[in-house]
RNA sequence: GUUCCUAUCAUCUAACGGUUAGGAUACAGCCCUCUCAAGGCUGGUAUACGGGUUCAAAUCCCGUUAGGAACACCA
């Protein structure tokens, strides 16, 4: 290319590669450091599979002496939200997976490998596709996007592979001339790369989670600077995480296949390509079918969903753990109390499978173990975090009666396998706790196989009857003592023996006066809730039937 | 259509040629018990199919089938 057609090309004044390259030393750390990153669009909200993949990547680096560094791929600019960048790290601070340096709230930047924020970025790869056109390795296209979908139809009919490559290239070879008409008659043009690839020839690379993968080569002159100057998502990742010094670029499987192009592209720019660790993708059944976990179908897709409804933070990284980690589960039963980030990730020991299946049954049973590790004052605590964004008639009851709150999460919180399990998330305290605040309203149905006027005659003679002193066993004492007064079995066995003596046995006595306190059929301790309750408020819901 | 990846209980997976194919979740039953939850005990369910290689195959090879992914001036 003359250096005419250049000028006409990039006309704006660019730094020269070995200045920008001046301006990217390489880092000081210790040997086998893991430098990774965090690459999300800013669409305006964060994907649970974006953020799997980052969590992955920051672990590695964490684990090994290295940098997580969040960079926002903005080059779409049709795409780019408003505010997008916030949501992303409010998501990543939610979960304490911090990127030591990327873009920040403020739209600032930290850390020395910037800026972060693609869209800023632009003179750099102007810079080195300028480079490349010098070298006669990249040329302008004037194709427009008809001449590309005829291209595309006339392939498609005859069986080819779709593309611009060999003779549909067609922009390759015009000459100095064409070139020059074209861009003096002021056609739009986009730049791109000359493929050397054979397509019949095998590129084998090793991937460090799927090993070792052969692929054609690439042929295809791929994009590599679109009509309004930014770079595509190919020249980008190359330019970037070359001069960020990217030493692991950790992403989902469906980068795969565009393996070979960017190895390419590093062999084109001649520079060490990053190892690439390719991870599953997380799926979901629908009908019958497993598919992407989508925006549009799955509301737990963005990673938001899980902070809404209150679920701990570590339960929601114990389960993705899980998912990644084959030993992930047997670390944690050896450790029930320990931060999931002291969990040691292995690529050796993290899944290569087609794509697990989302599954909230398993995410749930894990949230039930988190919880029940914790002590009131812990629960009480989160909760209270999450009501004030998200419930704040909960928030206002909790703190207007933080002891009663604290005393009602504690009933029958033992230690683990002791705890109760009814909490699954924040969401679900409203439930338990309720109750003791508002008098329920009964269920006649409920009360059977009393009438409502014998309920108020036993409910008045257990208010004279109930002490607060009483232990258990005297407090279960006096209901037994109750249910044989009103002609019900005291003891279960008896009442199975002979079932017509009696109305019902002490157990149906225990629901009647159970559905009096709480309203409900089934509910933690009995004893406890009354313990909880105080004697002033067990007896007006005794007594005021 | 082309290319790539994957294939073990319902789900997530373990078993780097030799195991009664293991665990977790889910499910069912029993025990415990004032209900439920929890806990304890017990149980059922899997190597997609067909060929090889080998003394020996879930494991290695080939084929079939199935699922997933990619084939943009989106990332």
């Amino acid at each position: 290319m003359t250096p005419e057609i250049i000028d006409l090309l990039f006309p704006n004044v660019l730094p020269t590669p070995e200045e920008i390259e001046a301006r990217y030393p390489a880092r000081q750390l210790p040997e086998g450091a893991v430098v990774s990153r965090l690459a999300p669009s800013p669409t305006g909200y964060l994907h649970i599979g974006n953020f799997y993949q980052g969590f992955l990547a920051e672990r590695l680096a964490h684990q090994n002496k290295g940098v997580f560094f969040l960079r926002v791929e903005d080059t779409d600019q049709k795409r780019r939200v408003d505010g997008a960048v916030q949501v992303v790290l409010k998501a990543l601070a939610h979960y304490h997976v911090l990127p030591d340096e990327g873009a920040q709230e403020d739209g600032s930047d930290k850390g020395s490998y910037g800026p972060y924020t693609q869209s800023l970025r632009k003179d750099i790869y102007q810079a080195y596709a300028k480079e490349l056109v010098k070298k006669g390795l990249a040329y302008p296209c004037f194709c427009t996007s008809e001449d590309l979908d005829l291209m595309r139809k006339v392939q498609e009919k005859q069986g080819l592979r779709t593309g611009y490559y060999g003779k549909y290239a067609k922009c390759r070879d015009l000459s100095d001339e064409e070139v020059l008409a074209n861009l003096k008659a002021g056609k739009p043009w986009i730049l791109r790369f000359k493929s050397n690839g054979d397509y019949d020839k095998r590129l084998v690379f090793e991937d460090l989670l799927k090993g070792k993968l052969s692929l054609p080569e690439n042929n295809i002159d791929h994009v590599i600077i679109k009509g309004d100057g930014l770079p595509t998502y190919h020249f980008a990742h190359v330019v970037d995480d070359h001069l960020m010094k990217t030493t692991h670029v950790v992403r989902g499987e469906e980068w795969v296949p565009s393996v070979p192009l960017h190895l390419q592209l590093f062999a084109l720019m001649g520079w060490t390509p990053p190892k690439y660790a390719h991870h599953a993708l997380l799926q979901k059944l629908d009908n019958g079918k497993r598919r992407k976990i989508s925006k549009r179908y799955d509301p737990e897709a963005n990673i938001e969903y899980f902070a809404e409804h209150g679920y701990p933070q570590t339960a929601v990284l114990d389960y993705l753990q899980n998912l990644m980690n084959a030993n992930f589960e047997e670390w944690r039963k050896t450790n029930p109390l320990a931060p999931t980030f002291d969990f040691p990730v292995n690529f050796s020991k993290i899944s290569n499978t087609a794509g697990a299946l989302f599954d909230f049954v398993k995410l749930h049973s894990i949230c039930r173990e988190v919880i029940a590790n914790m002590t009131a004052e812990e629960v009480y605590n989160n909760t209270l975090t999450w009501a004030e964004k998200f419930n704040v008639p909960l928030a206002d009851l909790m703190k207007a009666n933080p002891d009663k709150v604290k005393a009602i999460l504690n009933i029958e919180r033992g230690i683990g396998t002791k705890s109760r399990k009814d909490l699954m998330k924040w969401e679900d305290v409203e439930n338990e706790v309720s109750y003791f605040f508002t008098k329920p309203a009964l269920d006649s149905e409920n009360l059977k196989p009393l009438s409502m006027d014998e309920v108020r005659t036993l409910a008045s003679e257990y208010a004279n009857m109930y002490s607060v002193a009483d232990d258990k066993d005297a407090w279960f004492g006096k209901i037994k003592e109750l249910a044989v007064k009103f002609g019900f079995a005291d003891n279960m066995k008896e009442y199975k023996a002979n079932p017509d003596n009696y109305k019902g046995s002490v157990a149906d006595v225990a629901r009647i006066l159970r559905v009096l306190m709480t309203g409900r059929t089934q509910s933690p301790d009995l004893f406890a809730i009354m313990q909880v309750m105080g004697v002033g408020e067990v007896k007006k819901r005794l007594t005021e039937i």
